[in-house]
DNA sequence: ACACCCCTATGACAATTGTCATTGGGCAAC
DNA sequence: GTTGCCCAATGACAATTGTCATAGGGGTGT
């Protein structure tokens, strides 16, 4: 019997997920949570073999909880389920030890059969997704980089975001100049965006 | 028995909500489509009784598909489920003969009570959220102002904007700066973040 | 017919934003 | 200990953006 821990916020979402693995024989969901940092604490309680994460939740991200399993319990696989398909997202993934990740678009059969591949000591990741991941290349964006494009996400202002990083407002344009050219972007908001997309932020 | 059309375009999701709903005694899951295009033939052809739509899905969002499940299968209950409280789509999906409104967010539970309770002749809608679009009011914006807005979302240059809408930058100019006014905002990015979260885009 | 709103457009002005050159401090690698 | 990178800052300049007044055409409702 294969112990699960499934982490993921939209309650339907994870009660729906859990039900789909319930119907397999081989597969037993242990523990839910619906924050990052919650899922530690399950783990340690409810000792899984394998951490079926989402990356976006409330709390602390999936990325950071797997670097935590990982930690705390070496024995548990991770394996990531998301909605975005974002080559940063991968990397940091498997950085964080991850051994497995799917998107939520993938054919619900899928995640049983992942699950079963893990176990047997398989890696489980997307192939185009893979490579996409290795053609984008890593994260061109230094910490302050991503710090200013992050606050321009939603519409902030050059002084607004000067005041919310505790910096004056010319290096808040520096940063935001350098960065809009690393990304080949016209202007502050698209630069935002591409970042996002791609798992940088 | 009640007869479910599953409208969703996440395949893992929509598989886990499939197997969720099959868990019922009194539920059958009918037809299973990714795209809103595909709603109409497949509602058609299997005659549900209740049909759960998502509202974001590629080919045609869950609101249009909701009106032209009214128009085609009168005798369908349409059944809203979707990630975003937002407002804007409330009213969107009540106006579409949308007889529930459920968020992700929600209990596993509350899917298929929402299902009966709509079999039942109620209507199923967060009570939170109907407060919320009540307050919203309905959206300021003309259809001009909407186009321009959702042109300005992935950072588009006022010049850009112009040549994808064919019209002057002045005219974008005026448009903008009009929805920067009616939303309170500070700049154009700002605007149509908040337009987009109250579902006016 | 008239009032009203929406769309389009122009010109002018002010404010904000993006670019560039330059400086200086801190830190890590070699 | 020198080189290189990141961070922070300033000043000057150019480009873009937001505001406002004004005006004509089109449509709707009374």
């Amino acid at each position: 019997m294969i112990r699960v821990l499934l982490a993921e916020d939209q309650e339907m979402v994870r009660g729906a997920l859990a039900a789909l693995l319930s119907l397999e024989e081989d597969i037993q969901v242990v523990a839910q949570v619906g924050r990052g940092e919650e899922v530690l604490t399950a783990a340690l309680k409810t000792k899984p073999d394998v951490a079926l994460l989402d990356i976006e939740m409330p709390g602390g991200d999936g990325l950071g909880a797997a670097k935590m399993v990982r930690q705390g319990l070496p024995s548990c696989r991770v394996v990531i389920l998301t909605t975005f398909g974002r080559s940063g997202y991968l990397r940091q993934a498997m950085e964080s030890g991850a051994v497995g990740f799917l998107l939520k678009d993938a054919p619900a059969t899928e995640l049983a059969l992942a699950i079963r591949r893990v176990m047997a000591g398989e890696r489980v990741v997307d192939p185009e997704l893979a490579l996409s991941a290795l053609s984008d290349g890593s994260n061109p964006l230094t910490p302050r980089e991503q710090d200013v494009l992050r606050a321009s996400l939603d519409g902030a202002s050059i002084a607004g975001i000067a005041a919310r990083l505790y910096i004056s407002e010319g290096t808040v344009r520096n940063h935001l100049s350098a960065a809009i050219q690393k990304l080949n972007a016209h202007n502050r908001v698209e630069a935002a965006r591409l970042a996002e997309q791609k798992g940088w932020l």
